[in-house]
DNA sequence: AATATGACCAACCGCTGTTCT
DNA sequence: GAGAACAGCGGTTGGTCATAT
């Protein structure tokens, strides 16, 4: 269908987006749910077209977005999700909370097929680029059985052609795989597979009691043993990626299943929206003095206009503005003022 | 210092599938 | 059943920023 229909109508706005129309967004979402995004810009007072907006809320405003940087073990399961799903970023990006199809996509594109070809992997089969040179009948997409779905860091210096299969001994990513790995047996599963433990990654039928199982064991784990700086980081925290000048990104349990969950099941004849675990997550950020300069406006942003904020001294907004930080942050639009 | 190049990413475009009338 | 309206998806574009020359 293309553009909407409503977008030959009237002249919208195009291109990217101001503090002031996210902040329409936000209070109208918000408020009333989305309902037909048809309807959205005009009861929200946008001239945008209803698409324009779903995809701004979906890919930037939503609450329970992660944003930062991914993480290794995050790379890792994009990649072997796209050897099963190919590109088919939906799907992919549903197996990452916090995480939209538009942000994998941009990372698949812009990031790992580059380190996949450094180290001699086909992006698209997912073979040896040797192998697929060797054979140009390769079918795009299909999983030779040789060819390796478990990869190591990326930003390792990739092994010598010879060492194919690359990594170790997991198996390939098959459909049986996949099958094994994503969809399991409810009666059976007590603890995701280990390479699933990306923070707020739920297998298919990863229960909440079980997960609640699976919490229960990580304190007592947590209890009994000290954990590595990059257990903490890939096993506590949200916010991923550098996360400059994050302070208390360590001082959170993971309740992203939970609070994802929440903030994704529709129990009216609207959209579901609200406020998550995972929020409380996202906004846990610096200080306007801080040097956290990477977060953009709507991190510290939004959550004041949610009228909820877990950073202690809550500023005194109420759907206002923190003026001081709204400040600072319209500076950073550089193409807005 | 100026320019070129590349990386990153937000947003748009066009398509398909589903739902509604 | 047909067409319109809509949601959602994947590919692509264009702007911005950082780095290299």
């Amino acid at each position: 269908m293309g553009r909407h229909s409503c977008c030959y109508k009237q002249k919208l706005r195009k291109g990217l987006w101001s503090p002031e129309e996210d902040e329409k967004l936000i209070r109208h979402i918000t408020k009333f749910g989305h309902g037909c995004w048809s309807s959205v810009p005009k009861l929200a007072g946008l001239e945008r077209c209803g698409k324009s907006c779903r995809l701004r809320w979906i890919n930037y405003l939503r609450p329970d977005l992660k944003r930062g940087t991914f993480s290794q073990q995050e790379e890792k399961l994009i990649i072997e999700l796209h050897a099963v799903l190919g590109n088919k970023w939906s799907q992919i990006a549903a197996q990452l909370p916090g995480r939209t199809d538009n942000e994998i996509k941009n990372l698949w594109n812009s990031s790992i097929k580059k380190k996949l070809r450094q180290r001699g992997i086909d992006p698209n089969t997912h073979k040896p680029l040797s192998e697929v040179i060797d054979n140009h009948k390769a079918p795009s997409g299909s999983i030779d059985k040789t060819s390796q779905s478990s990869y190591n860091n990326l930003d390792d210096k990739p092994p010598p052609q010879t060492s194919f299969p690359l990594i170790d001994d997991s198996p390939p990513a098959t459909h049986e795989f996949f099958l094994n790995r994503f969809v399991t047996n409810p009666n059976t599963l007590i603890k995701p597979p280990e390479s699933l433990q990306v923070p707020g990654f739920l297998p298919f039928n990863y229960t909440q009691q079980q997960q609640q199982q699976q919490q229960q064991q990580q304190q007592q784990q947590q209890q009994q043993q000290p954990v590595s700086s990059t257990d903490l980081f890939f096993t506590n925290t949200l916010l991923s990626g550098p996360t400059r000048g994050t302070t208390d990104s360590l001082n959170h349990n993971n309740n992203w299943g939970s609070g994802n969950n929440g903030f994704f099941q529709a129990t009216n004849g609207y959209q579901p929206f609200g406020l998550t675990d995972g929020m409380k997550s996202q906004t846990q950020i610096q200080g306007v003095e801080g040097e956290q300069d990477y977060i953009k406006w709507n991190d510290q942003f939004l959550p004041f206009l949610m009228g909820k904020s877990s950073i202690e001294s809550k500023p005194d907004v109420n759907f206002g503005v923190n003026h001081e930080l709204y400040n600072r942050i319209s500076t950073s639009y550089g193409h807005f003022t």
